[in-house]
DNA sequence: CTTGCAATGACTGAT
DNA sequence: TCATTGCAAG
């Protein structure tokens, strides 16, 4: 047991107090990881069977890599009985398992947040409702919500403050439709990220056998980042934990961020409530970060009122400061934090891999690409539009999951008219309405057009029936070849390949490749168990949806500069981190501005990005910005003046020279007094005026007349000359814009007003 | 039923 | 700005 020479004393104490309740507050960059894979090969080392320890972490990358290094001290076969993954993926298996007891199928679909949304949009427009006034998102929140506290449908509807609230609100039928959405995920045989915990605690409710089975199962149970946990997660492991009490969670109080996922950070702060024995462990010396940035979190973390008292600290060197960049525009803060990554890349030796950009939300990462890209710096972006949630791959998904399930409402509707089949939106329609009044499922009523008839024309029926025995032959053979085969089968016979390989414009090449690679991945899957063993197509959609980007993360995207939001960035550490877009009403959020708990999830936001950074931090903000197409101008963020100036170092790469903090604080006050240079308003009067007073775009007269030389005049790029002509009549024009530069331009789309 | 264009609303965060 | 949706015409 040589590695638990490797422990400082806190450490080694909860690694080996290994039975009954416990508690680690671990402070930033204290080894909690550590001390959980230790604690997990000190249990079986021991002696106790990897079957029955439960962990339960945070993404499931984390789980993935926890159980790497286990397997490096037990050996890989014990390690491989460990239960291991996030409360959805393990859940998830467990509910397949027990799916029938639920009326269930075990091949269920798992419907991720577009396909939520896609079907209470459905709903709404069903009800009649104003999808103004019901927002899906907003609908959604509430159900999700509900779901996360364990209140049903028919809980909600009975329970009289939350429909009351729903009726001040202006949305008395909220009820109506979460009962409707409830039963209709039902029908399709499907569950969404929040059932996975509900029905989870739903089962163990109701089948006393289940829960005794798991609860003598997990004698030992590990969970991470407990602070993020919410009711219903919290309400599982503490009934599994029920018989042996060997619960042990891990977490920080000061990182919990999720509150809008329904995290509740009473979880952590009463977990001595409910486990009186309990023992809690501290680990406070932090192995990351220079001391500057461990007192500079703590200078920041200290205005919370509520959290666990702790002192972090170091005996790393004392590092350098903060720097802290002021720039003019968003475009510019790319432009000059690239330069600086490029500058510290040289002058430190540095690898891509070194560095991270982080940024309050996820539309603020398209200035660093760009000036990455003019640099030719590798970068990886995480989160946003995960590779899972791009069209094309969840269309072909679609088939996909049509083929374990056909019940499921929303891949049948993505695919049953993708490719181009010619069975259109009004069809679909009419069979939705049929099996709303016959009380089935879209698929029943597709399968069997004599007994639940809907009234289709004959050329329509005829091409849903070569739809439904597509489908049919797809499922045969799921359970009988190998899943990569079958998954070439579906792409090629649905046309799917060919409609994509077709397409020749760059975007239409790109989604070929996304395709391929979603099939490469198939194949390297089913290669994945031993040699006797055949991997089903079924196999590998059982947990597709819980996969994100950060999971299968390819060898070549080792060496990349990482782009991600901060919440992404949880349990992750960087030599060089750069905290972008520091500024008031983005970061913190103006949503979180009305009450102080929200205000200080931002702050405990803020201590996260901060305590990623090894070496070196460093804080961006710009005056003005673009959002939503409008330049608007920003004050910089409270939190940089939160910090203690002492751990600071104000430079300005646009002048040259560093500022003291007061003349920060000055151009707060001019920020202050400055109002949105174009308000939303600004701009649609602006756009009315320009309908009344100039034409769209140049008229068909003086665009044929457009010679090399004239001067025009662009919305955007203001007075330019024109010095280059293609086609008779003209088409396309390059633009010679003082402002900008040379432009190409469209003549159909470029507004271009001829001067001469 | 499909196509093309205008209008519209989205930007917290993510399993 | 960008992507999705609604609407008119073929």
């Amino acid at each position: 047991m040589n590695y638990l020479e490797t422990l400082n004393p806190q450490q080694l104490e909860a690694v080996k107090n290994t039975e009954g309740p416990s508690m680690v507050i671990a402070g930033a960059g204290s080894g909690k990881t550590r001390v959980l894979t230790y604690r997990i090969a000190y249990l079986i080392e021991k002696g106790v069977d990897p079957f029955n320890i439960l962990a339960l972490t945070f993404t499931n990358k984390a789980a993935k890599e926890m159980k790497i290094r286990i397997a490096e001290i037990i050996g890989e076969s014990e390690a491989k009985n460990l239960t291991m993954g996030t409360f959805h993926s393990v859940f998830a298996r467990i509910l397949r398992h027990h799916s029938d007891k639920m009326g269930y199928p075990s091949n269920f679909t798992i419907y991720d947040t577009q396909d939520s949304r896609s079907l209470l949009r459905t709903i709404i427009k069903e009800l009649k409702l104003d999808d103004k006034t019901y927002k899906p998102n907003l609908v959604h929140g509430r159900i999700s919500s509900a779901k996360n506290n364990l209140i049903s449908a028919a809980g909600y509807e009975a329970n009289t403050d939350i429909v009351a609230e729903d009726r001040m609100s202006g949305k008395p039928r909220l009820f109506e439709i979460y009962k409707a959405y409830e039963k209709r995920c039902f029908k399709a045989g499907a569950m969404d990220f929040d059932d996975l915990l509900y029905k989870t605690n739903v089962l163990m409710r109701d089948h006393p056998d289940v829960l005794h089975f798991y609860q003598h199962r997990f004698k030992y149970i590990l969970v991470d980042e407990y602070q993020d946990t919410n009711y219903s997660q919290y309400l599982i492991v503490k009934k599994l934990a029920d018989v042996f009490h060997n619960i042990c969670v891990v977490g920080d109080d000061a990182q919990s961020i999720y509150s809008f996922r329904g995290a509740n950070i009473e979880n952590i702060l009463n977990f001595k409530k409910d486990y009186s024995d309990a023992k809690t462990f501290k680990l406070e010396q932090n192995y990351r970060s220079t001391q500057t940035i461990v007192n500079a979190a703590n200078s920041i973390i200290a205005k919370n009122q509520e959290q666990i008292q702790k002192n972090v600290w170091t005996s790393n060197d004392e590092g350098n400061k903060i720097k802290v960049i002021r720039t003019l525009t968003d475009n510019e803060e790319g432009k000059v934090v690239t330069n600086m990554i490029f500058d510290t890349k040289m002058n430190e030796q540095a690898a891509h891999s070194d560095f991270a950009i982080l940024y309050r939300t996820n539309a603020q990462s398209r200035s660093f690409e760009e000036a990455l890209r003019k640099l030719n710096l590798p970068y990886k972006i995480y989160g946003g539009l995960s590779f899972y949630q791009r069209k094309e791959i969840k269309d072909l998904l679609g088939y996909f999951r049509l083929t374990a399930n056909p019940q499921d409402e929303e891949a049948l509707k993505r695919v049953i008219n993708y490719p181009k089949r010619g069975i259109g939106k009004t069809s679909i329609e009419k069979v939705i309405v049929a099996a709303n009044h016959y009380d089935v499922g879209l698929w029943d009523v597709l399968s069997d057009p004599v007994k639940f008839p809907c009234g289709l024309a004959g050329a329509t029926q005829n091409k849903i029936n070569a739809f439904v025995t597509a489908i049919k032959s797809y499922r045969v053979e799921l359970e009988k070849v190998d899943g990569y085969e079958l998954a070439q089968t579906i792409a090629k016979s649905s046309g799917i390949l060919k409609e994509l390989y077709d397409d020749k414009s760059p975007e239409g090449v790109s989604r070929y490749e996304n395709i391929q690679a979603l099939l490469a991945g198939i194949k390297e899957f089913t290669e994945s168990v031993g040699e006797n063993e055949t991997a089903f197509l079924s196999d590998f959609m059982v947990d597709v949806a819980l996969l994100t980007d950060a999971d299968d993360e390819k060898d070549e995207d080792k060496d990349k500069i990482t782009l991600m939001t901060i919440h992404a960035s949880k349990g992750l550490e960087f030599p060089y981190v750069f905290i972008v877009g520091l500024e008031e009403n983005l970061f913190p959020s103006q949503m979180a501005l009305n009450s102080r708990s929200e205000l200080e999830e931002e702050r405990r936001l803020f201590y996260v990005a901060l305590t990623r950074a090894e070496k070196k931090a460093t804080l961006s903000y710009a005056t003005s910005r673009y959002r939503w197409g409008n330049l608007i101008t920003s004050e910089p963020s409270r939190f940089i003046e939160e910090i203690d100036t002492e751990f600071l170092e104000v430079a300005n790469p646009s002048r040259g020279g560093g500022r003291s903090l007061n003349q920060v604080n000055l151009e707060k006050r001019v920020a202050k007094s400055t109002k949105t240079i174009f308000s939303d308003k600004a701009r649609k009067l602006k756009k009315v005026s320009s309908v009344d007073t100039k034409p769209k775009s140049g008229t068909a007269a003086n665009l044929l007349n457009l010679k090399v030389g004239y001067n025009v005049v662009h919305e955007k790029f203001g007075k330019g000359k024109v010095i280059g002509l293609e086609g008779t009549p003209p088409e396309k024009a390059t633009v010679f814009f003082p402002k900008v530069g040379n432009k190409q331009l469209l003549l159909k789309f470029a507004r271009l007003e001829v001067l001469s």
